[in-house]
DNA sequence: CGCTGTGATACTCGGGAGGTATCACCGGGA
DNA sequence: TCCCGGTGATACCTCCCGAGTATCACAGCG
């Protein structure tokens, strides 16, 4: 009677995400009538109103607000534990797949510390394999969370480390990336206010959290976009120093006197446990 | 296909705890043999073996380890949303319960931030209400994770802020808590060392996520047990400053010089974002 | 006043969860 | 050696509940 169904968790999310029976019926592969009785009897079970239903659609209660949150976090967990079951599975055995550990690590970001990163672990007597998964630009924290990945590399300030466990390995400051041929260029050092006050040279914009902030700037989803923006002369952006890796020659990067310093940190679930990942985390904070 | 529902993790983490069919079995309230299909049934859709079924009972494999690991915490993320959403049911509705937190407090700590935190919270405006829940030694972290709390009050280096979000209140030294007759309780300071010297006075061991460890100090369970322990000149303990709040007349506090030093916490769950938890984080934060 | 689109209801059907009875296997003791 | 206690697996049956189809009730809107 406290419990709940992972099926009647997923049919609700679809619901709140959706505001609307049919749609989200179809979302779900199936018909709209058993989905209004499942979630009428999810809220007689939980004696609480979840949904609102005015004329003309669906509004979530303030009831409804937590459990789609807390639901989100509960479905995550569970298909979490499918994919690491999966990927455990029959590791050790001889024959059967090797230890493996998925890391999660920002597109194009974090070469210097990522090679030696692998170099390091591959060093190590019984070194588990590593896979590298690149995600996007705030992916990392959902691919912990739903088990697509059993560890990441990420930035703070830039990534919350909330409901992670973490280990600091470097601290850097921040440069700004221009294109070589502008006058701010050859400078020595700048600062956060003379970037922000070139009007030709509008910043970036980043996808946060799955929504742009408003703002001049363009708009771009991969280093690989915001380089040729760059090199175009059309933006500026501002990133770590060890970007510099990636750097082509139309670029050039200026150190931000006043910028906060950027910290890359190794992060994992904080109910991990395992014999690997300790070794991998041994062996990052040890560069 | 790649789903699991909360049932099939409910049986297995029962029989991953039990290690018997029969005994798992009897405490989900079911008969042996549905529950031996079940597993079965589990394994084949994960396509990977859980459990080592060897003459005179069963053993998990590795991938079992995880699945038990993973399983207790998308189980635990699940009550959870089922808890808070019913204690978030109704509320803001007039007539409705008022919005209500759950902090929990490790019982018998925290007496002067706790009782400035609630006055301070209750002066704010719309102040919802809190519920104080205390809790055993190590149990926060668990109350946090399935749902029976919304927000503790935890020290460090003692608890693990591992998959919490929080923010540090306030710091503190440690005290050595002595019988009052004892010679080394009229010293202005003593050290660790000295403290754990005393044949006559082992250090009390509390139990630490679940067990104990080994030494020669008796075993205590709560705050009144050892009080009463260290009143008999049977015991001693190490505490922070605030704990002079509950000594005795028998008791003597004396500041140790090299303990490390104890940060007192609010924490919650990463994922919270609701208003009043908000109010009540702010507020403390302001104290 | 019908038409459209919403969610709720009535009824039926089939799969699967659960129960009972039983088996197959192994180890230990007289 | 043989039987017994205890383990988990299998066979078979029952019945509930989840899902589908058809339909309703209702609100907006031209």
């Amino acid at each position: 009677m406290d419990t709940l169904e992972t099926r009647e968790l997923r049919y609700f999310v679809a619901v709140a995400e959706e505001l609307h029976f049919g749609r989200a019926a179809e979302r779900l592969g199936i018909a709209q009538p058993p989905l209004s009785r499942a979630i009428q009897q999810l809220e007689r079970r939980l004696g609480v109103a979840l949904l609102e239903r005015n004329r003309r659609g669906v509004s979530l209660t303030g009831a409804g607000e937590i459990l789609l949150q807390e639901g989100r976090a509960a479905l995550d967990a569970t298909t979490a534990a499918v994919r690491r079951t999966r990927r455990a599975g029959g590791a050790g055995r001889p024959g059967g797949p090797r230890d493996r550990v998925v890391l999660a690590v920002k597109a194009g970001a974090f070469h210097e510390l990522l090679n030696k990163l692998l170099d390091a672990h591959a060093a190590e007597p019984g070194a588990a394999e590593i896979e590298v998964l690149p995600s996007g630009m705030c992916e990392q924290e959902a691919m912990l969370r739903d088990g697509r990945a059993d560890v990441a590399l990420m930035h703070t300030p830039f990534n919350s480390l909330a409901g992670f466990d973490s280990v600091a390995l470097v601290t850097e400051g921040q440069v700004a990336i221009l294109p070589a041929s502008h006058p701010l260029a050859t400078r020595k050092s700048l600062s956060l206010a003379e970037i922000s006050d070139v009007p030709e040279l509008p910043l970036a914009r980043w996808p946060r959290h799955d929504t742009y902030p408003p703002g001049p700037g363009p708009e771009v989803h991969d280093q690989t976009q915001l380089a040729q923006l760059i090199a175009l002369g059309r933006t500026t952006a501002v990133f770590p120093e060890s970007a510099r890796t990636w750097l082509w020659d139309e670029h050039a990067a200026v150190p931000l006197s006043d910028a906060p310093p950027v910290t890359t940190h190794i992060v994992w679930p904080a109910h991990s446990r395992s014999r690997v990942l300790a070794g991998l985390i041994e062996t990052a904070s040890r560069l």
